[in-house]
DNA sequence: TAGAGAAAATGAAACGTTTCCAAGAATATC
DNA sequence: GATATTCTTGGAAACGTTTCATTTTCTCTA
C-alpha cells in the first residue's frame, strides 16, 4: 500500500493520536506559545508521525483569505513584465503571499474575466496592467472590486492605487538629445492613446519640438500599440516613405523587436543609416551592436512599490486615499544615434 | 453606503430571497437541466439581484480541488521558460484550470518548498523543471508525491511523466556542421551533469567529434550552469587562451546572453573572429545582425505536450504507467558561422 | 491548604459550498 | 382512479480548519 493511497491525515487525526482535543493542535501550530510545552511536544511528535500537514483549502474557506495575489498582464514573454513579475514576486513571497499569473493576451474580455475570477475567492489582492483604459467592462468591475487593487503604468478615474512612470519627460529627453544630433524627421512608434504610456509618449516627443521651436513630425508619430507586430509594420512603412526619417524611436520593447526585424529585413544598418532609441532595458536592446540608446525605468523599483502598496492594504491597518506614486526615467547612452548627415 | 462594505451574497441568501432550498440553488448552478424551469429563472433573478457569486474558497474545500495548476521554473525572465508558460497555460485554460507560477530563482530549497505549498491544496497537479535532479529534499517530495506531477526536460528514476528534448542528436549536427567549415578548437558551455540537457548536450558534443574520427577538445567543455553568468565568465575565460577556440556552442539562452556579453567587451566580432550557435529560439539570437544559427525546439509543442499529459491524470480516467514523450530539435541556420580560416 | 487568579485545554459552532437520501410532486401506465 | 415511475425539491451532513465561550488545570499567595 503506498503512501499516497492512504487519506491524508487531518487535524482530528492528530489529535487523537496525541490525546488533546483539535483546539489544541491548531493553537499549537498558530500559536504554539499559548500551549503547555510538553502538550505542545507531545502534538509535534504525532504530527510529525503523521505525516500532517495544514489543508491550504480549509484554511483559505475559514480565514476567508487565500494568500494569493493576482498579477495581471497581457503577456508573459515580455521581458519588462517578466521582470515585474519577479520583483512583485520576491517583495510579495517574503510576507506569505503567492502570486496567481494571468496573461491576458491583450484581449479585454480576458481581462474582465481574470478580475471575475481573482476577486471571488482566489487571490487577497491584485496587480494589474490594463489593456485599454476605457473598457466599460473593466471599468466596471473595478469600481465593485472587492479587493485592493494597484495598477501598473495606467491612469483611471477611479480611487485606485497606481504606480505610474514619468515617460513624458524621458521621452522628450530622449528626442531633444536626437534634435540636437541633427535629426528633424524623427518617427515614434508607441502604445495608442487609450493607454497612459501612449499617451505620455506622445506628449514628451511632441514637447521637445516646441521646446525647440520646432514643428513636430506629425506624419511620423505612430500610437497604436505595444506589439512586435505593429513595430515591423510601421517601421517598414516608414522605411518605404520617400521623406524617409532619419531616426526611429521604438517606445516599446516588444515594438523594438519589430522595429529591428524591419530593419534587418530592408537592410538598414543602425546608426548608419539610421539612428534608433529604444525604450526599457531588454537583453535585446543592450546586446544589439553598438547597444542601443534607451529610455530605461527602474522596474524594480516599481514592481516592489506596487507589492508594497498592495500589501500595506492587505495588512488591513490604515484606510487611506488612493495613492499615485511616480518613477522618472534615464536616459542610457549607446551607440545607436549618430548626427544626421548634411 | 457603499456595495463593498455589504457582506457578500451566499448561496443561502439566494435560498432565502428565491424562496427555494440551498441545495436546488446549488444544483442550479452546477446541474441546470435538473431543475425546473420556472424554478431556475427564479434562482436566477435572485441570483441576478444579489449579485451573487460563487466563493471559490468554498467549492475547493468541498469539492477537494483548486482547479489550478502548479508551473514551476528557476527563471520567468527567461523567455523560453516564458513562451513554454504561455503554451500551457492556454491549453489548460481551455479545461477550466489557472496556473500557479512559482520562480525558484534556482534555489534547490525553494522547489521542495514549492511542492510542499502546491501538493497541500493550492494545486491539482503541477509542471515543473528541476534545478538539479540529483537534490534529495526534491527526490523524497516527488516520490510522496500526491498530485500529478509532469517534468519538461529533466530526468528522473521514478514513475514520473516527462516531456523531454532530444539534446543530443540536435548537438552532434551542430557540432558536425562546425567540423565540416574547418573547426576544430570548438567550444561547448551549457548546463552542468546533474541536469539532462548538460549531459545530453554534452554527449552530443563528443559524440559529434568521434564519429568524425577527432579527439573532442575536452580542455574547451563548460558544462556547469545555464545562467547568464556562467555563460560570461566561460567565455571570457576562452578568449583569454593562448589556443583560443574558433567556434563557441552557447547551449542555453540565458549562457547565450553572456557569451554575447563577453565578446562585446572583448571586441570579438561574430562571425569573423568567431563562429557562435546558439540553442532555443529567442529575440536576442535572431535579431543579433547574422542572425544567430541555433538549435531550436518546438517550445509550444512542449508546453503543450506537458499540459494534455498533466490534464489527462486530472480527469483521473485512466491509470497509465509514465509516459516520457521526446521532441527532438532543428538546427536554424543563420550568419554566425564561417569556415575556418587556414 | 483553601481559594483566587492565571494559564491551558475543551468542544462546538462556523465558514459556504456540494452531495446524498428521502420525501413530495408530476406524469405515465394500467 | 389507483399505482408505478420519473422528476424535482428539501434538508442535513460533510469538507478541515479556526475561534470563542467554557471548563479544567495549574500556580501562587495568604
Amino acid at each position: 500500500m503506498t503512501k499516497s493511497l492512504e487519506k491524508r491525515a487531518t487535524i482530528r487525526d492528530v489529535a487523537r493520536v496525541s490525546g488533546v482535543s483539535v483546539g489544541t493542535i491548531s493553537r499549537s501550530l498558530n500559536a504554539p506559545d499559548t500551549v503547555k510545552p510538553d502538550t505542545l511536544s507531545k502534538v509535534r511528535a504525532a504530527i510529525h508521525s503523521l505525516g500532517f500537514q495544514p489543508d491550504y483549502r480549509a484554511q483559505n474557506m475559514r480565514r476567508r483569505n487565500t494568500m494569493t495575489v493576482g498579477f495581471v498582464i497581457d503577456d508573459i514573454a515580455n521581458p519588462w513584465h517578466a521582470s515585474c513579475f519577479k520583483a512583485v514576486d520576491t517583495e510579495v513571497r517574503e510576507k506569505g503571499f503567492s502570486l496567481y499569473l494571468v496573461s491576458t493576451n491583450g484581449r479585454a474580455s480576458d481581462e474582465a474575466a481574470a478580475i471575475d475570477l481573482l476577486q471571488h475567492g482566489r487571490a487577497d489582492g491584485v496587480i494589474m496592467t490594463l489593456n485599454n483604459e476605457q473598457d466599460p467592462r473593466t471599468i466596471k468591475r473595478l469600481k465593485d472590486l472587492r479587493i485592493p487593487c494597484v495598477l501598473l503604468d495606467r491612469d483611471i478615474q477611479l480611487e485606485i492605487d497606481a504606480v505610474l512612470t514619468d515617460h513624458a519627460p524621458g521621452m522628450r529627453q530622449a528626442t531633444n538629445y536626437l534634435i540636437e544630433l541633427g535629426h528633424r524627421r524623427i518617427a515614434i512608434i508607441t502604445a495608442g492613446s487609450d493607454i497612459r504610456p501612449g499617451r505620455e509618449r506622445v506628449r514628451g516627443f511632441v514637447e521637445a519640438f516646441e521646446r525647440a521651436g520646432l514643428p513636430a513630425p506629425r506624419d511620423l508619430i505612430r500610437s497604436q500599440s505595444l506589439s512586435a507586430d505593429f513595430g515591423f509594420r510601421e517601421a517598414t512603412t516608414l522605411l518605404h516613405m520617400a521623406d524617409r526619417p532619419t531616426a526611429i524611436i521604438a517606445a516599446g520593447n516588444r515594438i523594438l523587436v519589430g522595429v529591428l526585424r524591419a530593419l534587418q529585413q530592408q537592410g538598414v544598418s543602425v546608426p548608419n543609416d539610421m539612428s534608433l532609441i529604444a525604450c526599457d532595458r531588454s537583453d535585446v536592446a543592450m546586446l544589439y551592436p553598438g547597444p542601443i540608446t534607451l529610455i530605461d525605468r527602474p522596474v524594480e523599483d516599481i514592481g516592489r512599490t506596487a507589492a508594497q502598496l498592495l500589501l500595506e492594504k492587505l495588512s488591513g491597518k490604515t484606510e487611506r486615499p488612493a495613492q499615485r506614486i511616480s518613477f522618472s526615467t534615464q536616459l542610457i547612452m549607446g551607440r545607436s544615434c549618430l548626427p544626421v548627415r548634411k
